[in-house]
RNA sequence: GCUAUCUGACCUUCCAUAG
């Protein structure tokens, strides 16, 4: 049991499901842990459906069986559900008070944040983190900078959290002194570091840093290849996207999008095809290559064919291809058919019909807009 | 008695005033 077990965590680390179904399936018997290693499979794919189904099934699940179900609610923000399951949990221990953090955290829920934060009863370096990054979210700063500051403890993960937090405020030369302050670091500072300099459109230091670091991973190529692609050279993002060893979805991604974004309608379909796995971003940036060239027949197709799952970007993408079209009166009708909004679907909206001439219908329709930016 | 499992940090589509 011991080995199979150690086969499906594997598996579920490595986002292989089916073979870590397969594995479950196929070994002679279940004691509790190899069910949560299954439970974690399915949480970390999202399938929290045959994830419960699986915990259904254990005799007397355990805390480990509890908090990972627990956190596959929390990372698809189901904040609700996480919320009713800590409830109904037999018993706690500071993994799921941080669990029910996190998601609190991670969704912008700063309010709850703090009270759960102060209502926990003991606290690890993991609540500060989920703290700090909470605030950084919301945009806080000085928050940020005091629960670093207050922190009992601080570790690797700390650091890149505040380094990042510095980056995602503007405060270069304080990331800068951070970074040179740490006596040891992580290819993951290093990344965030990287991240910080492009943030500040510093395209040749960031070049430099990169050439120095000691060894690379797949999201130090990731970000030199999305900087590549904002400054515009294709040629370079397109050299590292073939040079670079290992892809993910997110390298795909990138490139993709760096052709939509200059309506290289043919680079983006020929990456599109050649990739094995889409998500749904690689959808949207694909729709978004259509619409941005005036393809509309074949964003429709795409939209209503091949895409299983749309979500606002998706929809906003298609009312932009209307829009784009000249097809007021289709984009209007299709904006009445949205089942969510946000602002960026009234802005697009908006223009529809301020470049088709419509200026009149384009003030009243600003005027009666919900969210405006 | 011992060995496996749960939570936090970096990268992609969506907001960018025009030029």
């Amino acid at each position: 049991v011991f080995s199979w077990t150690t086969m499906i965590f594997a598996c579920a680390t490595e986002g292989r499901v089916e073979y870590a179904a397969y594995l479950f399936d196929t070994m002679p018997l279940h004691n509790v842990v190899c069910c949560n290693a299954m439970i974690l499979a399915y949480a970390r794919e999202g399938n929290l459906g045959e994830a419960h189904r699986i915990f259904g099934r254990i005799d007397g699940p355990d805390l480990f069986s509890w908090n990972t179900i627990l956190s596959g609610y929390a990372r698809k923000e189901q904040v609700v559900e996480v919320e009713s399951l800590f409830e109904s949990m037999p018993m706690w221990n500071i993994i799921s008070w941080n669990v029910l953090l996190s998601a609190y955290a991670q969704s912008g829920h700063i309010l709850l944040a703090k009270v759960i934060f102060s209502k926990m009863p003991v606290k690890d370096t993991v609540s500060f983190t989920c703290m700090l990054c909470a605030f950084s979210l919301v945009g806080d700063f000085e928050q940020t900078k005091q629960v670093y500051d207050s922190m009992p403890w601080q570790d690797l993960i700390t650091a890149s959290a505040m380094l990042a937090a510095y980056a995602q405020h503007g405060y270069l030369e304080a990331a800068r002194l951070l970074f040179c302050s740490l006596p040891f670091v992580n290819i993951i500072i290093w990344n965030t570091m990287i991240a910080a300099i492009l943030q500040a459109f510093n395209l040749e230091e960031a070049k430099i840093l990169y050439k120095c670091m000691p060894y690379k991973n797949v999201v130090s190529c990731n970000t030199m290849l999305f900087a590549f692609a904002q400054n515009g050279d294709l040629y370079e993002a397109k050299k590292l996207y073939d040079s670079m060893p290992h892809h993910t979805i997110l390298s795909h991604n990138a490139m993709l999008s760096a052709y939509a974004n200059v309506e290289d309608l043919h680079g983006a379909l020929g990456i599109f095809k050649s990739m094995s796995a889409k998500d749904l971003v690689t959808w949207n940036s694909t729709l978004a290559a259509f619409a941005g060239t005036g393809h509309l027949e074949e964003a429709k197709k795409l939209f209503d064919c091949d895409m299983a799952q749309h979500d606002v970007v998706s929809w906003n993408a298609m009312l932009e291809a209307y829009a784009r079209c000249g097809l007021l009166d289709e984009a209007r009708k299709f904006y009445l058919r949205f089942p969510q909004r946000n602002v960026v679907t009234g802005n697009v909206m908006l223009a529809a019909y301020m470049l088709n001439g419509c200026i009149f219908e384009g003030k009243e329709f600003f005027n009666s807009m919900p969210q405006k930016n």
